[in-house]
DNA sequence: TGTCTTTGACCGACT
DNA sequence: AAGTCGGTCAAAGAC
């Protein structure tokens, strides 16, 4: 890869990028795009595979909080690169970020009740699930 | 300068 | 017991 631009953060996205403030974009080598929707929380990207036995590309992230052992893993076909499947693992020990009309003091107070409500196995499978 | 992404290597589990 | 695959870590590069 070398005359390919590299899709790296910080890339200029054109007008796109204010529609996806939320959302990563990700422009692969063979010109695939792939949008990750983001979902309030701050991911940090620690690897990639390619999952032969189903031949998908899989990255995984890991919550920004230290104390925050959720786990995030979007997997694409190499095929299609824009049928996404996302699959959280762990719930999160803090409110959701990126959310302006959220964000206040006092909803770190209330994350603790509102834990619960972070049901992300709905969250994959009543609204990302593609299979 | 600091943060984040990318990529290769390593380790453990499973077949 | 050996080989393969999946998951994670760490270093380097880019913005």
């Amino acid at each position: 890869m070398a005359a390919n631009p590299p899709p790296t953060r910080g890339a200029p996205l054109d007008d796109t990028e204010e529609r996806l403030t939320e959302e990563r974009v990700r422009i692969k080598e063979d010109n695939t795009m792939v949008i990750i929707p983001a979902d309030g929380h701050g991911w940090k990207k620690y690897g990639q595979k390619l999952i032969k036995k189903i031949n998908k590309t899989r990255s995984y992230f890991r919550c920004h909080k230290m104390n925050c052992r959720a786990k995030k893993r979007v997997e694409w076909s190499t095929s299609n690169p824009g049928n996404l499947q996302i699959s959280y693992e762990g719930t999160h020990v803090h409110p959701q970020i990126g959310t302006p009309d959220q964000q206040g003091s006092s909803q770190e107070e209330a994350s603790a009740s509102r834990v619960n409500q972070y049901d992300l196995y709905t969250q994959v499978f009543g609204d990302h699930q593609n299979n």
